[in-house]
DNA sequence: ATTATCTATAGATCTATAGATAATGC
DNA sequence: ATTATCTATAGATCTATAGATAATGC
């Protein structure tokens, strides 16, 4: 059994991931970032010669890449049923930190370069966006749910697994799990094949 | 018929509003929100002493008190049936720019005072949360739907209605209001009072 | 020689304060 | 005299660069 240590890359990512995804782009200094892992700001330059924005992106990449493979996995794993599909990506959302995707984005990106931008949105589509629609289309054409918006479902069903997350202490809330289980419940029964209409 | 011309405190707040709510507490800097108007970033100093955070505060405090009247009051104008509140509630929230008031909260919060934390806290919890919590428990008291944790809808729907706002170009959506009014619709039919459960 | 850190610092902000200036109202 | 601005600037960061230092690997 090897003990393998991370690299100093690594570390550093996961450092800024967890900094950045907390209070954003603009709220974080290179100083916070160096402090946590214990060195000298200026010792970041030599891992990351982009500097701040660097860092920004390659924990970005890494988190979408990350994001893609355990989605589509999920999704992949499960029964081929919506309800199933939809408890497996709720399931892999909740295994991860919180994401906070669409808000960083929407906050954070204007401090970047459009190149980066660009980038960066692609990737957050490939990674949780395409992948949740694609479930969504196939129920339909499989008649499991009635016909819907699929980027309307597949944005919404995103966003309300990103809030469970700051839902959590605030404002008085339910455990994560129930809350999603609820949320899937509600919304599969939501969307049932035109029930019995009035 | 008077003209009546905003005082500077309030064109501040107008600016500070726009300028807080797209980009956050952090990214902002006071000569972003003096150029806004045309004065010198030392000028602010003279409407709010308290500086950046004081501007913030109060930006926030009006904003609060403004979506507390304009819910509540769609909300008591509406018929009363779930259905026709939600709607109206959406329709309060899109005749609004967008808030992103969880996520803001989230990441900018840590960069204030404590006593200032717990102040906007409770003020958000009183114009957006609690209104639109009673109005799913008042159903609930009607069986208009079926039982369900008031803290899991209300969250939900007020993080939806915000998430409208994010969703608008990106990640391509159809428009604001066919997708309040799909949601709803959606949402109406999971909360039925126990439809034909097998 | 290469790798990974460090110290020191330049240059660019940003917040906040002090005091000057100009316009208006008694 | 009061109100609302301005100029100037101190003090505190923050990013990024240059070059020193120490440990490891040939």
């Amino acid at each position: 059994m090897e003990i393998e240590v991370k690299d100093s890359t690594q570390r550093i990512l996961d450092a800024a991931e967890a900094l950045f995804m907390d209070r954003g782009y603009s709220a974080i200094t290179l100083r916070d970032i160096a402090d946590e892992l214990g060195i000298k700001q200026a010792s970041l330059y030599y891992h990351f010669p982009g500097g701040k924005e660097q860092i920004f992106v390659s924990m970005a990449e890494r988190l979408f890449e990350r994001h893609r493979e355990g989605l589509e996995g999920a999704l992949a794993g499960a029964e081929m049923k919506l309800n199933a599909q939809l408890q497996a990506a709720a399931q892999w959302f909740s295994s991860q930190p919180p994401v906070k995707i669409l808000g960083m984005f929407h906050a954070d990106i204007p401090a970047l370069t459009r190149e980066h931008v660009q980038h960066l949105e692609t990737l957050a589509r490939d990674a949780m966006y395409l992948p949740l629609r694609r479930a969504f289309v196939a129920a339909q054409e499989r008649s499991e749910i009635r016909p819907a918006h699929p980027d309307l479902l597949a944005g919404s069903f995103l966003w309300l697994m990103d809030g469970l997350s700051y839902g959590q202490t605030r404002l008085g809330a339910p455990p994560r799990s129930v809350m999603a289980d609820d949320l899937i419940s509600i919304l599969m029964d939501g969307l049932r094949p035109r029930p019995d209409l009035h």
